[in-house]
DNA sequence: AAATATCCGACTTCCCAGGTCCGATTTCAG
DNA sequence: CTGAAATCGGACCTGGGAAGTCGGATATTT
């Protein structure tokens, strides 16, 4: 049904709880899964996954916890996504490098694949900072415009 | 991990296949199945349920089978994935009409929703008939400009 | 040394996409 | 009018992966 898992999900939501306390040093797994009630064990390894790929920074010990690699608004939702979920397609026969296996007929993949780099485009173009923008004070202060362009 | 059914490609595929065929009064589900290496009777039911939401015409009986019930052209790739995989939601958490139930802390979906609609809005772009395009002659004989704009 | 963290692999549970089976109905051909 | 070929539609089975749990090892501060 072309949902992201609820992994990313969580990955998103705190990063975005983490860049709205940027004074803050670090704050731990469990503080963040507090603050949505989310199951503290599986958002860890969320984080700690987000920190192999390099997104977060960590800190063991205590006070340790998390922290942003690098500044929000450089930290895509594409990144945060693909880190968790691995590469994604569109199309569910296409798995990894090689294309459907049986089916050299499936031509519907190659116009699928375009969709597919555009939902990719429109994603690399969302940053965390984004997301975390004070909320949408009905208004346009953080409005920002993008512009996707799809060709077929 | 973001991808659409197998139930949404095959309906692709076999609508694909239909408008590649406009000679034919009707083909049946068994054909474009063999078509494709696809299982008859799964493919059966995919159809039927495209007949049911008024994509197809079905016809039962001997040299029964579907046809398109409009142009290629006026049917998009959108209506086809909603027909069977039902309304979709990047977000896994929005269910139906519910937002997140416990955890109204959930902001993430907001934005995410924007890119819901953005990626609805590529999907609804693209018809049957901009797959059934003969083979892409390397050239620009079917290209076609699509704009989506993004507004965060 | 005790408390608080991250770290990481193994494990269980549960849901659903993917696929199958079968029976009923409709339609046409000979 | 009978049988073949098709759609229709429900019930069913199954494997794999998402979601979540457990436990132990390691790091760091007080």
């Amino acid at each position: 049904m072309l949902k992201l898992t609820k992994k990313a999900d969580y990955g998103l939501m705190a990063l975005k709880y983490l860049a709205e306390h940027p004074e803050t040093p670090a704050l731990s797994a469990k503080d963040v899964a507090d603050a949505y009630g989310i199951p503290p064990q599986l958002l860890a390894k969320v984080l700690q996954r987000l920190t192999k790929t390099g997104l977060l920074r960590s800190h063991a010990g205590m006070n340790g916890g998390y922290a942003l690699a690098r500044d929000a608004r450089e930290i895509s939702a594409f990144e945060v996504i693909h880190a968790i979920d691995g590469p994604f397609f569109i199309t569910s026969c296409t798995k990894g490098t090689k294309s459907c296996e049986l089916t050299p007929s499936c031509t519907i993949k190659e116009p699928l694949a375009r969709v597919n780099e555009t939902i990719a485009g429109v994603l690399k173009s969302i940053s965390i900072h984004d997301l975390a923008e004070r909320e949408h004070p009905a208004g346009k202060s953080g409005e920002h415009q993008g512009l996707v362009e799809l060709t077929l």
